[in-house]
DNA sequence: GAATAATTTTGAGCGTACTCGGTTATGAGT
DNA sequence: ACTCATAACCGAGTACGCTCAAAATTATTC
């Protein structure tokens, strides 16, 4: 049958397909229950798959929410960045960027923060760890870069400063203390922060 | 017995002294293997009690290492107040304070990393995780003094800019990059990120 | 197309943090 | 002294993430 020459075999159709089911699986429960609510079990048996397969396309749970995770996460990257490029002002534009991603980790709050979580203690060799520190890298880049409108600024201290800001919003993001407030309260405080840090207070504001 | 007037009794007494077994279990245990490497069972055995006691004094596995470390912790704090105060510098007592901490926090990477992951993500409300709390509270008071010696500043900006050294110090001593670098390494790092925070607006250096 | 190799699938089983119902020790009331 | 309520203690049992050895499926070779 060379009519159909690009199929890749059946094997890697039907691997693609259960990767397919599972991720789904994982994304349904996840959103409606919340990661610590739902069962490795469950999820295998709405993927209709074995337990044994299901760790076969994930080595961990925590994995799988890295899976599902990022994808979101990387739309919320994207409409930030497109968003900050329209925007005029240093913080306003550090801003644009970083509500989205706030916004995106807080559609459900305990998912957000186990996301968060294990990108900074997880295994940084798993493949979709890798892929979320990757997206992270973007975010800094992405902040270094407005951070050089400003041409007196070198590009070693906004790189510095990006990964700075990025440290305020993880800690704005998961610490308990803040779990009980507002997304805006939470955007509200990393604004203060930021423009504390960039030092807006001194020229006036 | 009205001569041993404070004796509270021998029900209060047991108690105390099981919970010591305990707490020296879980320290000799965590500092010898690594939190993850000991078992609930293990220091229930060395501690010479049932598996439901250990709970009974300690609600789960981290709030034991919390219990443990929080001691040292609160070590390493003292040591940086004393340390920063008869330091003139801003950058050089902030790092004074910081530095103790990272030493305190690396002397076990593996424990340093739990411990300052559960008092991020752990059940605020346990007591032991409370008193983890309060530790890093008077961090960032310390660290707020010490930005205030600079009479330019105000104190509401000293004490949101203490709060951002602390995250850059959770960041760089947690996140998986860091884990090879040595204490130096980290310190220095940690250094030159709240230089630029300080220096953020200003010309030179 | 048979034989062989490679990959994928599976669920019973394991390790471990933690629970729970029953038991025992303690001290207050009389 | 005896009773009784309460606090402390215990370990068998549970839940759940994850492993592993064997089985099933797919690819490859001759």
């Amino acid at each position: 049958m060379p009519a159909e020459s690009r199929t890749p075999g059946r094997r890697e159709r039907n691997k693609q397909e259960k990767l397919d089911r599972i991720t789904s699986a994982a994304r349904e429960l996840f959103s409606e229950y919340g990661v610590d609510e739902v069962t490795t079990q469950q999820i295998a048996d709405k993927a209709d798959v074995g337990t044994g397969t299901l760790f076969f396309y994930a080595k961990t749970k925590a994995e799988l929410l890295l899976l599902v995770h990022n994808v979101k996460y990387a739309e919320a990257i994207d409409s930030g960045v497109t968003a900050a490029g329209a925007t005029a002002g240093i913080l306003d534009a550090v801003m644009a960027i970083v509500q989205p991603i706030v916004a995106c980790n807080r559609v459900q709050i305990e998912n957000g923060r186990t996301y968060l979580r294990e990108l900074v203690f997880g295994d940084p060799d798993e493949h979709h760890h890798k892929v979320g520190l990757e997206l992270t890298g973007r975010v800094d880049d992405a902040i270094a870069a407005i951070l050089s409108r400003d041409g007196d600024r070198n590009e070693q201290d906004a790189a510095q400063l990006a990964r700075i800001i990025s440290a305020i919003m993880f800690i704005n993001m998961t610490a308990t203390v803040f779990m009980s407030l507002s997304d805006d309260s939470v955007i509200g405080n990393i604004r203060d922060q930021v423009r504390t840090l960039l030092g807006a207070h001194r020229v006036g504001v």
